[in-house]
DNA sequence: TTGTTTACCGAACATTCGGTCAGTTGACAA
DNA sequence: TTGTCAACTGACCGAATGTTCGGTAAACAA
């Protein structure tokens, strides 16, 4: 019984979930283009061909790693705190939620950050990423509409800053030493929402 | 006369300085490590081993560009305009000086934000770029000192938020269709310094 | 007319690339 | 003890990589 346990300890080895994560890593490192499948087979501590056992391919590997972020970010949408309330409220909480995603996926996110389109994987997740953004410049553009966010800058443009703002996390945040989320989150949204100023509320 | 004349017509055909821009178009389309010297040849209009009549090398083209971008961030600071005066006021002028050389060098800064220290080349422009990030991060910090900027999130923080803000500009900006760098930086330090609700000053 | 320089081409170079495949290893079941 | 199978190795493939080099056509100088 004990032996024939589904969950017994395994023998020591990778499988694709594992294959994955070092792999976003060492992407993330060097760059999706700037990363051999010999460097992710010195990553993984085996050569080159063990990889093939568990993946089909370099370019699928990418497209797995790249469906994590957006798959986070669309559950976002599809969630109805996203889509009942008050403009400004929507957004605020979509703000915390990206900030959120992106914390939990960091890897992921990172990489989906830096697609260029360069494969038909690099353009489709370009294509569902802009999707995502048309829906918060919907938002933002609501807000401004209703009055609750400054009328004296063009939406699309706040929307880019904005984003700009959550999005440029990636390229600092150590999960290890550093703020949770929810903290990112509350000073991420003083600083856009009322200003540097110290006369701020 | 007319015909020693250095600056008469010259025979068409390239030289260094439009080898180096066109390669920086299509480093930023493709990445730096996406872009084959082939590639390169098509958006040139020549064959692969023209280039090297004109730049020494693939590694070579990216270290220039690189210091085309440091060096306008290196000569901002050496102005006496962030040396002197109250911090918030020389904080403002780095900002807005900041997006006019996103701006004006836009293809060079934003090959430079996306270097990642693949090479001594890539790794010697992340160390002059850091070198400009603890400059600015000191501004920051005496702004927080002398009670200018709000108490309630940390320096550093601030900072990385503040210049993830300017650098994604990259990622969208166009200058032939969009706002001159004036504008930019006044619609960036509104909504940074200021905030986006519409109860602001 | 002859010689020189500029800007390039085409072929080839060694190396690295992503990927394949036949075989091997060791843990486990029967 | 034998057989099975997951997990891997090592040799190899064709294609693509950055770079070099001998040659050359056109523009210009003498």
């Amino acid at each position: 019984m004990a032996t024939s346990n589904p969950t017994r300890q395994r023998r020591r080895g990778h499988d694709p979930e594992s294959v994955l994560s070092i792999a976003v890593g060492v992407f993330n490192e060097r760059g999706y283009d700037g990363t051999s499948m010999e460097d992710l087979a010195r990553a993984l501590g085996v050569t080159k061909s063990a990889i093939y056992y568990h993946v089909p391919g370099k370019e699928q590997l990418l497209g797995r790693a790249l469906d994590r972020a957006l798959d986070g970010l669309f559950e976002m949408v599809a969630d109805e705190r996203a889509a009942r309330g008050v403009a400004i409220d929507r957004l605020e909480w979509v703000l915390r939620q990206s900030v959120r995603i992106l914390v939990d996926r960091l890897p992921y996110v990172t990489l989906l950050l830096r697609v260029r389109g360069n494969s038909a994987t690099e353009q489709a997740a370009l294509e569902r990423r802009r999707e995502f953004d048309r829906f918060v410049s919907s938002l933002v553009k609501e807000a401004a509409v209703d009055g609750s966010i400054r009328a004296d800058v063009d939406p699309a443009l706040v929307t880019r800053l904005l984003f700009g703002t959550v999005n440029s996390i990636t390229e600092w945040y150590q999960p290890a030493r550093g703020a949770s989320a929810d903290d990112l989150a509350d000073a991420l949204l003083k600083i856009t929402f009322n200003g540097l100023r110290a006369d701020a509320a």
